[in-house]
DNA sequence: CTTACATTTGACGAATATTGTCAAGTTAAT
DNA sequence: ATTAACTTGACAATATTCGTCAAATGTAAG
C-alpha cells in the first residue's frame, strides 16, 4: 500500500521535476516537500490540493488518499482503531444529516 | 447518537456526583468537566479512561465513542469522508501487519 | 578528484492549537 | 436573597505544527 509521500514522488519524477520546483509552487522550502515525500512530514490540506494540480494528479483520489492516511496514523496503534472506524462513519452520516 | 459528553454527564448525574467531585479525581477545574461534558472542549484520551472508571462506563466503549467521535468530527465536513474512512480501514489493518 | 547540483538532515524560530486556571456571571432551589 | 452548582470568557502555560536556514550527504559529469 501506497502512502502519500511515495504517490507524489514518484509522479514528481515521472514529470521530471525537481523538488526546488515543485516546492517554490507551493511557496515552501524544498526541505519540507524532501520531508513531506517521505513521510516525514505531513502536508497540509492546501498542500495536497496544490499538489494534485502541480503533479496532475486527480485531486480526489490524492485529498482521500491523505485523509485516510492522517486518520489511520492517528489511531492505528489502538486495538480500537477498527471499531472506532466503523462507529466514525456512522457518525460522520449523523453529522451531516442533522447539519442541514 | 449520543455525544461523549452527553454520556459523560449522564453517568454522572445518575451517581448523583458533582462536577466538583469528578473534576477533582481527574485533577482538573470544574470548568473544564463543565466544557467537555458540554461538547465545548476534547477530554484528553487518559481523562476519558479516568473517566470510565470514575463513573463505572465501560472503558473500550467510551474510548471507541471517544476515538469515533474526534475522527468523525475531524473529517464530517469533508465531502470525502465517507470514502477516506473507508480506505482508513484498510490502511490500519496494513499498518497492523507491516509493524509485527 | 573536484565541481556542480539535487536532496537530506537537524537545529532553530514563529505561529497556532491545546490544555489548563481563575474570577465573575448565571441558574435553580430553598 | 442566599447558597450551591454550573457556565462563561479572559488569560497563561505548554505542546505541536509549520516553516527557514545552513551544513551534510549523495550523485553525475568533466
Amino acid at each position: 500500500m501506497k502512502t502519500t509521500g511515495e504517490i507524489i514522488r514518484e509522479q514528481r519524477e515521472k514529470k521530471e521535476l525537481l523538488l526546488r520546483q515543485v516546492a517554490a509552487k507551493l511557496d515552501i522550502d524544498t526541505a519540507i516537500l524532501s520531508k513531506i515525500e517521505r513521510g516525514e512530514r505531513k502536508a497540509t490540506r492546501e498542500q495536497i490540493a496544490k499538489l494534485a494540480d502541480i503533479l496532475d494528479l486527480k485531486k480526489d483520489d490524492l485529498l482521500i488518499q491523505y485523509l485516510s492516511e492522517n486518520i489511520a496514523y492517528e489511531i492505528a496503534d489502538d486495538d480500537l482503531a477498527k471499531q472506532a472506524l466503523k462507529v466514525a462513519e456512522k457518525r460522520v452520516d449523523y453529522i451531516k444529516k442533522n447539519r442541514k
